[in-house]
DNA sequence: TCGATTCGACGAAGCGATTCGACGAATCGA
DNA sequence: TCGATTCGTCGAATCGCTTCGTCGAATCGA
């Protein structure tokens, strides 16, 4: 186990010049610095992770809270967030320490205390989420993935939903559709107040009253029989829609199977537009969508925890209470593609 | 910050007695037990993991190393393992540290050497794979996910795919079919070497001699058109299966979609088997499969590791050179459930 | 040429836990 | 009653690193 002190003999300086060489908070000279690293090569030295954090108190570590949906169900889109929330923070010189929700607010007391991450990012916030207000009382750094409603004190990113929605509506009656029916998410998802699904009803029907055209709004369910049944008789209704945008993203193909056998064509006769990621197994079929902009959100969501921990080392460090860094969430503009 | 100190101070004994409290090495009486216990609880103190780290080296903490599927595919199975590992690693008072292949080897090297885990978790293990190689290189206790080739020298774990398959066909032909289609996972996969797909062939060849049974293997592709094809021509040859067997599960639904298009009933004209997890959107309609056992694989492959890490701990402290403990694979037999 | 300034490297203190040896007090056997 | 154990607790050293104050040597201005 080589430590410090091994680099420092080899290249005859002491264990000090060693770490100011690393951190680069002080100067160095060019020769002594090349001597330096020079050993660490030759070595292959890794300063310790626990020493360092102890001696700094900072463990470039960030802590991801992964849902843990009931019953084992399991969203794929959370994997792929997952994956690539870890690269960003590898971008910032973090690690990503998982924890599933299984453990909820004692395991991320837990960490916090225990000073195992300097932040934490939250997946898949609800609009009344008692994780929020929890960290916030413990004041521990933390970002938010989903929108929480209302002003919660902690930063937080999300696909603009409300906006997704409308905007899809938008491009149905731009396509010249005047009956467009808006298949939201599940009933299961809007009772237990998702952003994502409340604002997406909002948002359909916000662009219902802007466009003018006659915009139904139609709850889905997980139970493909009953949904069936729905798309059945919206489908051979007197006034059947000729445009069909469909939140429910995850139950596509069998959307799109449901209406075909009802007789129409997509999209010649029923023009279908999906708010979010098409799901895997579409067979090539493409739809004009709204894609949910993972790596983006991604990104933003790690920006904002490496921010919260900055925030909070000079919060301590200022004179004056400051803390009030505007807090305005970020919203990611939905894109239409097709 | 409260420390082992504010404790020791609290309950009016040494820091040193609070320690033992803790970890429970040494005897203490019930009395200043229940003092310490009470200052610990009163201060909500939780003991600080770089400084226990630092001292003990060990962190507690596992390392797992995600795939990240070239070209941002992604299955969604994966996450479910990270999970189900996250779970399995605190059940041994473990925390997950995540990490993606974006940085390979190298990363691999760095957790190692900076000392940020106990070990690692390699997930998606293929026949030759570098990761495993460079592991047993650096001397560092690792756990595989997936069938590597050959003797390794790690631990590793794994569904039996060969059985699996092997037991699929002999279902197939125990229901009476004579005319048996094995539809693989797809070229690429098999190409890849991965273990799953170059053993489920294996299995199937087998089960095709031991059965007696006309068993046809099929490679599947992800390119549902050139699938849809096959498929066809499957189908609507003079001898066409009576029964099909499919490891390609997620092109499941288009794969019955195909079938059906082809004019035959489920199960009663062709019948169906899947060798692992059918995806989500079946629309509620079941089959009879072999059931990857994702919980229970990660329970294994924890174990593994966390035993690799007490191997290791306990070959530095051993007289003899041991460290020949035992490495045969644990190899999880397949369950058909219907 | 000499005091003042700058530059670059060093030494030592300390972060918060663990762990080993030591040490009174209580208990024991003869 | 007295030396030998046993029991429960304490004190101090230590893990590997960061960081602040210090201190020669080199550089500079007058």
């Amino acid at each position: 186990m080589t430590t410090i002190k091994d680099v420092a003999l080899r290249a005859g300086v002491a264990p000090s010049t060693v770490s100011y060489v690393l951190s680069g908070s002080r100067k160095i000279s060019e020769e002594t610095r090349q001597a330096v690293q020079t050993a660490i090569d030759e070595l292959g030295y890794h300063p310790r992770a626990s020493a360092r954090s102890l001696r700094s108190t900072r463990t470039n570590v960030i802590a991801l809270a992964l849902p843990r949906v009931p019953g084992g169900y399991h969203r794929s889109v959370d994997g792929r967030f997952a994956i690539e929330i870890c690269d960003a923070a590898r971008r910032h010189d973090y690690d990503v320490l998982l924890m599933t929700d299984q453990h909820g607010v004692p395991g991320l007391r837990r960490i916090a205390g225990s000073g195992l991450a300097d932040a934490a990012i939250l997946m898949a916030v609800e609009l009344e989420d008692p994780r929020v207000e929890a960290m916030r009382e413990i004041g521990f750094p933390t970002a938010l993935l989903g929108s929480p409603s209302g002003e919660v004190g902690l930063p937080w990113t999300d696909l603009d939903w409300e906006a997704a929605a409308a905007l899809a509506v938008h491009e149905a009656a731009v396509a010249g559709h005047r009956r467009i029916a808006y298949l939201a998410t599940t009933e299961h998802e809007i009772l237990a107040r998702r952003g994502y699904a409340v604002l997406g009803v909002a948002g359909a029907r916000r662009a219902g009253d802007e466009t003018g055209a006659q915009v139904t709004i139609h709850d889905s369910t997980s139970d493909m029989v009953r949904l069936d049944g729905r798309l059945r008789s919206l489908l051979t209704a007197p006034d059947a829609p000729t445009a069909l945008v469909v939140q429910h993203v995850s139950a596509l193909p069998h959307i799109l199977a449901a209406c075909t056998a009802a007789g129409r064509r997509i999209p010649e006769d029923l023009w279908v537009f999906a708010v979010g990621n098409l799901p895997d197994d579409m067979g090539g079929r493409e739809l004009p969508r709204i894609e949910l902009p993972i790596s983006e959100l991604a990104d933003e969501v790690t920006r904002l925890a490496v921010q919260a921990i900055a925030d909070h080392a000079t919060q301590h460090t200022a004179r004056e209470p400051a803390g009030h860094r505007r807090l305005s969430p970020v919203l990611l503009p939905p894109r239409a593609v097709s």
